[in-house]
DNA sequence: TGCTCTATATATAAAGT
DNA sequence: TACTTTATATATAGAGC
């Protein structure tokens, strides 16, 4: 797919690395949104990059809230598959958090922000926390109220991180 | 990438979309495979079919094994990544579980299969029910057994569904 | 890392089995 | 659904900015 043939073992050169993760992450990402968009189908991925952060995607074409919409009206026999995306999307929100922390560490004159961001943290925490035990959360009204936190702070996130 | 350029948009035709679905899948799981490679990093993924089964995909090349032994190995900084991965193995396992009961359902000479397969879910769901709250969970060795738990499981696993 | 350029490798559309 | 074949679209290697 390019000038020469290239072996499938690991680049051991850093920079070349990074340079290809960034060309094959892009490529990657739009094969996973044509796949989702002609086949019409739910994809989340993780992909942890050479520098560690790790990306999240799902489909630009189906967002989070038609996905919930989906999974809320799955059948009791595919509740599990909810759980999978609920618990994976709430742990992947506090992940974002704790890097919104590590980032303001790094910057000696935003302690006010670092203070505010780990306040949100905990907060977000608590919400988790009961998310742990989902098979506890058997009221439909307190299930949507949880799938709008998300939505809300997934909006939120897009805002901080661009991409 | 073909005799003609399709438009992106979803195949309606039910037949032709699962032909497209498998093809495309098939080059896509090839990428990851080649991503995870190529730049060293771990990847997992997780596809509903048209025919709603879900894949999770996690590089062959970096068996879950070495995921676990990395996620072992982080920092404390990191370690809500490892929370990440462990909950979403064990829902994933607990899903396969489901699929096998129902794959079991469907064949009227399989109640003793079936009835084995049930008690089986549920020791792994009071397994499961411990790690719905993984902060709880701060005893190293205990964490060690939980890991070699999914390990297992997922070996098994393979062994039931070949794919 | 992100872009461009061009040659080349690879994926895949369509049709058939 | 899984193969094959062939033509063609697409991704990307390598180099430079």
């Amino acid at each position: 797919m390019g000038r020469k043939k290239i072996e499938l073992k690991t680049i051991e050169c850093r920079k070349e690395k990074s340079s290809k993760f960034s060309k094959r992450k892009k490529g990657f990402l739009k094969k996973a949104e044509e796949l989702a968009v002609l086949c019409n189908t739910d994809i989340v991925l993780l992909v942890f990059s050479p520098t560690s952060k790790p990306i999240l995607f799902y489909s630009h074409s189906r967002p989070l809230s038609r996905i919930l919409e989906k999974l809320s009206s799955m059948s009791e026999d595919e509740r599990e598959e909810r759980l999978i995306f609920r618990v994976f999307f709430y742990y992947y929100i506090k992940l974002y958090f704790i890097y919104i922390i590590n980032m303001k560490l790094q910057e000696d004159d935003k302690l006010t922000e670092l203070r505010e961001a780990r306040e949100l943290l905990d907060r977000k925490t608590s919400i988790l926390r009961k998310w742990q035990e989902p098979e506890r959360v058997d009221d439909l009204a307190q299930l949507t109220i949880m799938d709008d936190h998300l939505v809300f702070n997934l909006s939120m996130f897009k805002k901080v991180f661009r991409s």
